[in-house]
DNA sequence: CAAATTTCTTAATCTAGTTCATTTTTTTTC
DNA sequence: GAAAAAAAATGAACTAGATTAAGAAATTTG
């Protein structure tokens, strides 16, 4: 039933994998449907997989003690979502992750990817090499925070992810971005001016 | 005159090397000494190497257009000071990292380390481990930046770090945590009474 | 160890961004 | 497709934190 095109693609950005990977890889990985509103991450439970979404769009975000959501990160197809703290210390989550549309998901879990990245090197080079990469696009997140206006943010998104500003409710972006709703909304007014 | 214990200790939390590997990858560190302001990274120049401190302190920052000082990180002994964009793109960097004392350094150049990496197994399985283990922190920071006020995530290093909080100027950490200088001595002179 | 430089403190003023409350618009649901 | 729910807009009042400026303390350097 499953298609790996898409994954595998991925992963071919990085690195070749014999047939042999291919196939150990694939029967580990369980595709989902996931319905939009649905988490898939929640705080209090151990994150267990490597989420992988093909098709669709989700949230991240936690709850602080007012009970205020903060968003702490988006993702749209082709990118994983992940609570890394908790599936790397395979402790219990903070976050949530739900579905902002109807999606389609592929996951790993952790017991079975990680000695399979202890098994063939190539896959240990596709995350690692993938990781860097989420890791220095952290760091440069990192810096608009603490160096960047909030309009200077909201341009940056918008001229990172064009294609996502319109996918995701104001709201969830305002708080990816570290400011209000309203103030967002405000910036935006003043742009289309 | 290389003693390379540290480093060694450092992958053994994480992986073991077997003595061919180890021999490979001594061979390629390069050692050095770095006297307190000298800098290894600069703006427009290419970050050849993973930067492992032996000994010493750095902080990593940048100049904005005002040319104000913004700190990206700061690193003691055990951890690795890396402008990672400019490093795994190999494109000229942003920041400087500068060293805040004397320090000495183990440097593994890019064109050296990379195929290594790609070589051997468990070199990978390292920087996989370590950086999802930076990644996952990143994100926390993240997090810090977007939700706590600037008392809270002051609070929260002084936790997390208080072997580092008097060992660096205060105007760096006020900087790490996203507020001016001012206001961190305020922050300060409330707490101490 | 004196002079120079760098870092820290303090206080007054200012502003980017928040909060709160209400209304309008859009989306969802049955 | 009407009612309910969720999201966005608007504006007024407020505040966390920035900026500026000047003096005090600590550190570095010759």
């Amino acid at each position: 039933m499953s298609n790996y095109t898409s994954i595998l693609n991925n992963i071919n950005n990085y690195v070749s994998l014999s047939q042999v990977e291919i196939e150990r890889l694939t029967s580990i990985i369980k595709t989902s449907k996931v319905k939009k509103k649905q988490y898939i991450i929640q705080p209090g439970i151990v994150c267990q997989s490597r989420t992988y979404i093909v098709q669709g769009a989700f949230k991240v975000f936690y709850l602080d003690e007012n009970g205020k959501e903060h968003t702490v990160s988006i993702g749209v197809e082709d990118w994983f979502v992940t609570d890394f703290y908790s599936y790397i210390n395979q402790t219990p989550a903070m976050n949530y992750a739900e579905a902002l549309e109807d999606s389609v998901i592929m996951q790993m879990r952790y017991e079975e990817i990680e000695p399979l990245c202890r098994e063939f090197h190539s896959l240990s080079e596709y995350f690692r090499l993938t990781t860097e990469k989420a890791f220095a696009f952290s760091r440069r997140r990192v810096i608009s925070n603490i160096s960047k206006t909030a309009e200077e943010r909201y341009d940056e998104y918008l001229e990172k992810y064009p294609h996502i500003v319109n996918r995701v409710p104001q709201y969830v972006l305002a708080s990816y971005l570290g400011m209000s709703p309203e103030f967002l909304s405000k910036i935006r007014k003043l742009k289309s001016k």
